[in-house]
DNA sequence: CAAATTTTGGCAACCGGTTGACAAGCGAGC
DNA sequence: GCTCGCTTGTCAACCGGTTGCCAAAATTTG
């Protein structure tokens, strides 16, 4: 027969944090209970179920754990509920400053509202990005997902487990933040069709990358609309270097603007065409997308397509916390404006020869 | 006297995790251990101490592991032992992209040895850095500060409860990874000098800041040795704007050699030049700090003293990992290399009039 | 003033691992 | 064959909260 080996022990309080041994530890509901005379379940409520208790019980308890100095340990409360309190935040690629603005958007909203944020990177690979997201995905409430290179579907059964929101990228099915490309896209074709270009290209960034096919279709349809030509070209890598690769290609292509997926191409063509003695905004016309850090240091200052990230960061970090607060916000997709920012890169077109 | 409910219920496996829902939750060490044929305990011990079980045992805990997909619930686990298998990481400013480098080093790191990473900010401000460390300390096994702004007490204080790694400054007793600005100054300097500059400025940082002050004295140093004449100039905001803003301060100094605090603040300073009619480096040399994102982007491109930030990041990150395994480094103080950076913003000063 | 109803607080069973203590199993040595 | 010592697995008590259920207390109602 089992019995108990001692049933006062059962009956007891419960666990005494040791507050010997140099303040170590800190204090549990338990502690508190004893101070203000309560049984700790009362503590627990008090604390996280707001009425639950009467408001005098409710004082002495905030009361006990003030003078205690009590926090709850958040490894205790996610055990049996599955709140942790955190947040995910995958981006592709840490290095790209793209990112810069969603991360800081997001660090700065989920810490307000008393959330942690966690961070990872897939390095632009699906795969890794997968496995972060599956690992990150049994310690988060949510998760953010910013240009995510997967496919929709594995997107959509993450979503089926925890809140997922999508920045960049249009999920069927799953919230997304994305820039509506489309209104500064027509700004900066209307800005270069009125310079006098007739020819655009686009260079074109990663085959995975939602948002670039989205740009090129931008492009194209801003074009048809102001009767210009639209050519479209391939970049090896989303970054500087890739952007000094396509300069030949440019010249080749007969155009006599181009906008680039992202600043860093717009930037690496910049400086492969101007070491090739080509003079922008003279000959050739650069607009970017993105409106990076550092995109107006350039000579001359980048022309751009502004994308808020900042701002997607911070609403993709809301939409996630009203959605764990049982707040569900009807629309699936959350666009947020762009805007052509003219600076030195484009302009009019100087007659050649 | 309190007898037990149900002595069958406490002899039993223990709890299972109900498969039946849409295999909601995952498996868990009873499942595993019920398919295994041991005891949870058993199983326990399998994945954590190795050698502590048989390798028959091993063996068939494994397999039965790989066959339901077992992953062990980080809060379970953290709760008894406090281990959680993520450091922690605050930044200063996480617009400032010194420490976009910072961010990737330590994430890379942290990823590869299957540890998370958390990030926080303190917006530059010592009370909100203290707040986010002490909040970050209830959940991560140790902690990475960059550029921290608190006093070396606090910095000793939270080192007592958990490893922490400081980034960008010594404090005494507390391990640190710091880039050796004298190597780097020492080169600039020694450039300087030998393109004519007799009359240098530095302009340093925020009041706050450790490293500011300790380039500073690098550059007072170099140029005793070089026989220049070293001034010192106080920035508003370790920023481009900062930068900008210190412009007239430079010129009415009457140097024609400037080390900035940061390359912001070099990237605005420059900027603010050129605005005026200053040519950039026939009049005044431009040197800044740290070779961030985008410092070669401008024009001419920024001369600057390279720190490496992202190796910061790995290191300090390395540290720690290898303190919570046990593995003491002795040196309190781990020196990486700066290196000048020669671009364009530096160079021979020109005969003015 | 008693009965019905609503609050409020307590009990105890979890959540999913870890770990000290202990006993069974096993081979070696005498 | 028996004792000793070491390896291996089991038991049960945690870690610190949460929550369903129930009863006591307080409040409303008839």
């Amino acid at each position: 027969m089992t019995e108990p080996k001692n049933p006062e022990a059962a009956a007891s309080t419960g666990p005494v944090s040791r507050k010997g041994l140099g303040g170590k530890s800190s204090a549990t509901i338990y502690d508190v209970a004893r101070v203000a005379g309560v049984n700790p379940s009362t503590v627990s409520r008090a604390l996280s179920k707001p009425g639950r208790v009467s408001a005098k019980t409710q004082k002495l308890i905030e009361h006990a754990a003030a003078e205690l100095n009590y926090h709850v340990n958040p490894f205790a409360r996610a055990l049996p509920t599955g709140r942790t309190s955190t947040l995910g935040l995958i981006v592709a690629d840490i290095t790209n400053p793209t990112f810069f603005g969603v991360i800081r958007g997001a660090e700065a909203t989920v810490t307000a509202r008393d959330y942690t944020l966690m961070l990872a990177e897939s390095s632009e690979s699906p795969a890794t990005e997968l496995t972060a997201a599956r690992r990150m995905m049994t310690t988060v409430d949510g998760l953010i997902l910013a240009s995510p290179r997967m496919d929709d579907d594995n997107i959509r059964a993450l979503a089926r487990g925890k809140p997922v929101v999508v920045i960049n990228r249009e999920v069927d099915g799953v919230p997304c933040v994305v820039p509506d490309a489309n209104t500064g896209i027509a700004e900066a074709i209307r800005s270069l069709a009125a310079n006098g270009h007739r020819r655009i290209a686009y260079v074109a960034g990663p085959p995975e990358s939602w948002m670039s096919r989205r740009r090129w279709e931008g492009v194209q349809t801003a074009c048809e609309w102001s009767r210009l030509e639209a050519v479209r070209l391939e970049s090896s890598r989303p970054t500087v270097s890739g952007g000094r690769e396509v300069a030949r290609g440019v010249l080749a292509s007969g155009a006599t603007a181009v906008l680039t997926y992202n600043d860093l191409l717009a930037i690496g063509l910049m400086q492969e065409l101007q070491a090739a003695a080509v003079v922008v905004p003279d000959r050739i016309s650069i607009v970017g997308f993105d409106d990076i850090f550092g995109a107006d240091f350039t000579t001359p200052p980048l022309t751009t397509v502004r994308s808020p990230m900042a701002e997607c960061g911070t609403e993709a970090a809301s939409l996630l916390l009203d959605a764990l607060q049982g707040i569900e916000h009807p629309a699936a997709i959350l666009r947020v404006e762009t805007e052509l920012v003219l600076r030195g890169s484009s302009g009019r077109l100087l007659p050649s020869g």
